[in-house]
DNA sequence: CGCGATTTTGAAAGATCTCAACATCTGTGG
DNA sequence: CCACAGATGTTGAGATCTTTCAAAATCGCG
């Protein structure tokens, strides 16, 4: 079932195969197949062989570690486009979950390997996407290790203000969140209370308004950029 | 002051060069400089334009990211054979700091990036370094977000003493470490008080002995490795 | 030996978590 | 179309952990 053709997929331009040939983008096209999970299921298991590798055609899905006791921490969000496994690692290292219905455009190890090898495009755009990252990643870990649970909820609305903006840039500041307070919390390290806590703080403020569960209007933005914590210049110079 | 050639350097076999054949290991040989830095002293700062990448030859250094307050936190620790840098990127993304003495094997980036493009072998090896340290900075989120005071120190010596078997076998549990209370708690996500009674309660149960300033010794591995929260097979099987 | 830097220790404040009850949403079936 | 049930979210109060502020102790270098 392999509906979609890569040259009119919506991540044509921004995944793996972003920077592919007309034979490269033949190859890739005869080696996939499109799977969908629903919101919640498990892609896959940490410690499972990793058989497939896969880009994240639409939805969103993260990346999990556990400790003994069941704490758990999201290490990872992958959005449309990221991609999912490592040629040359055999294991999945944490738990990938579709956080939302995700539908995934998935490779077989073996072929996607060599492909690898054979492709410098491939090779490069792999590359790219994994320093992109490990700059998140190091974003993320000042905001686990030093921001107090309002500067985490700030940015945390304040990155999906910005996402929205750039996908789409009419925006009016309305968001939809795609995940849960427990997703969220796992997310931000912090536990499912507080982040109901400082949401509502926010909202209290006025900063931001809350309907249904998961919509968000982001009033001050302003205010909201200041509650983060972070340098004022986050670069939105004129 | 090129003193040793690359054949003889002591990360030859495990920095970015691992792959080089001869005649890469001469163009490599061509560009580099080495530049020693004193411990405390700044390599990189944040924002500034990037014009060296580099090997750390001998040494510790950190990279840290710090918030508007001056609150802050590191987010990569890089010992020898480890790489700062990136090709493609214009800008430093975080200070870099020479935590022990350091010393640098240096190359322009303009040639360096032009032997990427050329080489495989190094493209390959930098792929593998940078996902090297996307592993160890999800462990280390996992860490931030979750983890209390005692397991955060405790996964911090065990690190080190996995660090100092690893490098030498005939171990007797002695390790020194390599950063101040201050550095460990920029590392961890505390504060240097909080480090500190974190030792010494470890000390007082008989888990690890303290001596000097930047003197341990493991005691009781086991209970130190209890004491991580993390899984307890961790790969030590067979 | 003495001084500055680093580390330890104490006490109190503050933030977040935990446990528990209650409220609200959503979608399913009558 | 409504009512209901389970899932999700909110709120409160107290416990706990870490930080903060302050002072004293120790280390190691000159």
């Amino acid at each position: 079932m392999n509906a979609v053709r890569c040259n009119d997929c919506p991540i044509r331009h921004r995944a793996v195969c972003a920077r592919c040939d007309d034979d490269e983008l033949t190859r890739l096209e005869n080696m996939k197949s499109y799977k969908r999970y629903d919101a919640g299921e498990t892609i896959m298991w940490r410690g499972e062989p990793l058989e497939h590798v896969a880009s994240i055609v639409d939805g969103v899905a993260s990346l999990s570690k556990t400790l003994e006791d069941g704490r758990t921490q999201m290490v990872g969000l992958l959005l449309p486009s990221d991609f999912i496994g490592r040629p040359g690692r055999k294991e999945v290292e944490f738990d990938v979950v579709a956080t939302t219905e995700v539908t995934l455009c998935r490779f077989e190890i073996k072929p996607f390997e060599q492909l690898v090898m054979d492709t410098p495009h491939v090779a490069q755009r792999l590359m790219e996407l994994a320093l992109d990252e490990l700059d998140a990643a190091r974003d993320w870990m000042l905001l686990l290790g030093r921001k107090t649970a309002r500067e985490k909820i700030a940015t945390f609305i304040d990155m999906l203000a910005q996402r929205k903006i750039a996908g789409n840039p009419e925006s009016d500041g309305t968001l939809e969140m795609p995940m849960t307070r427990d997703q969220i919390a796992n997310y931000l390290g912090l536990t499912l209370e507080t982040v109901s806590r400082q949401f509502n703080a926010l909202k209290k403020e006025g900063v931001i308004t809350l309907s249904g569960r998961k919509q968000i209007e982001v009033i001050d933005l302003l205010a909201l950029r200041d509650a983060t914590g972070d340098d004022s210049d986050g670069g939105v110079l004129s």
